[in-house]
DNA sequence: ATTATTATGAAGATACTACTGATCGAAGAC
DNA sequence: GTCTTCGATCAGTAGTATCTTCATAATAAT
């Protein structure tokens, strides 16, 4: 998700922007609430974070403006002040959520996956990334740099544990009960297959990531 | 607005109920869980209170079943917990917002205008569209490029869940569910008969919107 | 060099989906 | 009352995608 922040407290700036992009969503920082309206007003964002009191204009303002000209971007306002009627005045200015300081990232990340389900742009959950690869694992699609396919369900199954593991040595037993379930009446060799399928899948993405043998015990995708 | 409330303390039930009556919305009241998810289902509401500790079945499983049957009306929980992790559990379970108990209703209240603003955009009720068709209900008509056409009632409540959740994958047995309902007795295959029905008529409409199959899962429509 | 292990390719078996035609029942026409 | 039409359902067959197995080639270890 492209997100704008706007918050004038730098160390806490730098620390959500860091958070975030781990989260693998596209950060734009800005300190002062007249340059975060002309960026809020090129409507470019999928979700604005708004510190209240900012220098220059007052994030209520901004939002009040922003809202004015029609841009409908949702909006997490983020404030020290948590009383009662700060909240309500907020959410009546057209914030669709509001946070208070100091806050735990890991109800901010909540509460964008929220709204992300809400404008349907962005599904949580089902979704695995390691270094150039994407997994989405309703739709068994994989993308990558060279595009994006669909796996079959035993590729897609397969994948997905390299991805809940990446960088971990997985022994060829634990992938099949992991894959096949653990008592399944199949043949060892039906594993060397499919991790030939996916090898095949993640070269027609053209990814970086490969699935490195470890003799003897088993692979680890890297 | 139309309200579902579902509530198991009664007091505060009655008290909610009047508050709302007299912001003009219309309130259904509901104290038991698995009742409220068999109103939920029918997808007939604006909005839904859910309080998370229930009789017979907690807010948050309510909350689940809700979402996996493509029902996307939003939710507020309402809960005595106020930790957290129990915030994030709620809103990863795809509730829209969250109020800790005791609340005020002035904040309730802001919450639902806030949410109020985000679907007041979906103007028209009861006609859909998506790529170059579109579908109004009550007359069952679908339209596209290559002129307009009735469809029976089963097409048309098929074509109806995939336009509410345009892009996204579809299970089977939830198509079958949402369709003719949760515990009809009919054969699966009749599915494969009406996206059969249905495909052909997006094809006579002339639409590039197609219906994707996804092996071992269901369809979406692109 | 020999052996154990893994990679690859091809082909048969299986499971899932697409499509067709038949049956049945309800609603309206005659 | 009978006939016609239409939609809903089901069953069966054809068509594919996927899964599995097996045979053989390639590679690494001893």
């Amino acid at each position: 998700m492209k997100i704008l922040l706007i918050e004038d407290d730098s160390s806490l700036c730098e620390m959500t922007r860091f958070q975030l992009e781990r989260e693998h969503h596209e950060v734009t920082v800005c300190t002062d609430g007249r340059d975060g309206l002309e960026l809020f007003l090129q409507d470019a964002y999928d979700l604005v974070l708004l510190d209240r009191k900012l220098p220059t204009m007052n994030g209520l303002l901004v939002l009040k403006k922003a809202r004015e000209r029609g841009v409908r971007t949702p909006v997490i306002m983020i404030t020290a002040l948590g009383e009662l009627y700060d909240r309500i005045e907020g959410l009546d200015c057209g914030a669709d959520d509001y946070l208070v300081k100091p806050f735990e990232f890991e109800e901010l990340s909540a509460r964008i996956r929220s709204l992300g389900r809400r404008i349907g742009s962005y599904d949580d959950d089902n979704r695995f990334s390691y270094a150039d690869i994407s997994y989405e694992k309703l739709l068994r699609e994989l993308s990558g740099p060279g595009g994006s396919l669909q796996l079959s369900g035993r590729e897609g199954h397969l994948l997905e544990v390299f991805l809940q593991n990446p960088g971990k040595v997985l022994p060829r037993l634990v992938l099949l009960s992991r894959v096949w379930g653990s008592d399944a009446p199949v043949e060892e060799s039906n594993l060397d297959t499919y991790i030939h399928f996916v090898r095949k899948r993640l070269k027609q993405v053209k990814s970086t990531a490969v699935l490195e043998t470890v003799r003897g015990v088993g692979y680890r995708l890297q």
